[in-house]
DNA sequence: CCATTATTTAGATAGTTAGTTAATTAAGCA
DNA sequence: TGCTTAATTAACTAACTATCTAAATAATGG
């Protein structure tokens, strides 16, 4: 959960999951719409794998990166559940 | 969005509003719970404050925290819309 | 009033984060 | 084989974060 948060705190980061949401891209993709260098997409991207919020397959040079949702669940019940109990209480 | 993730991303303050989600509490109360001066405490309600998910009010010495969910909203969209179309993909 | 209690503000600091450039790895191709 | 392209790793750094102690603010109770 703390991986999660924390890979969701960066708007870069939340910007390459919307990317992702829509399609596949490779690195060098989801590099071309921001205006940072490589490495720090790389950085990025790495961050979001630990994370387990994308998973990444090489096909020849590249490297595609996908979506991964399953680990949202568990942060989509801590949020619910948040909600659920604070309205009860008021 | 930004100050949302941002505060939800400390364990420390994700603590913080499970224990506001079963009562109000005054700061004195949660700094109980936790092994850091209270300072800090203040710190990380300060910061829960300005990203609207908590509210407080005074009543003589003490002040009072309440869990505010209505800005949770934003980032359960976000998420739910993030799930969404990740199925939808694969 | 004065001492005590609850909380916040101020100032300092160690550790983390997000970015950079340079170097490395690895695949494709003439 | 050697050059080019795609991506990552390494080394560095400015800015930010979470903590601390000390000081300030403000309400309570004698």
């Amino acid at each position: 959960m703390n991986l999660l948060f924390k890979a969701l705190r960066d708007p870069t980061r939340r910007r390459i999951l919307e990317m992702l949401k829509e399609r596949d891209l490779t690195a060098g993709q989801i590099g071309e719409a921001f205006p940072m260098s490589a490495p720090s997409i790389s950085y990025h991207l790495d961050l979001l794998r630990h994370a387990q919020l994308v998973s990444s397959r090489k096909h020849g040079q590249f490297v595609t990166y996908s979506l991964e949702t399953t680990v949202l669940d568990d942060s989509l019940g801590w949020l619910l559940d948040l909600m659920k109990k604070g309205k009860k209480q008021k």
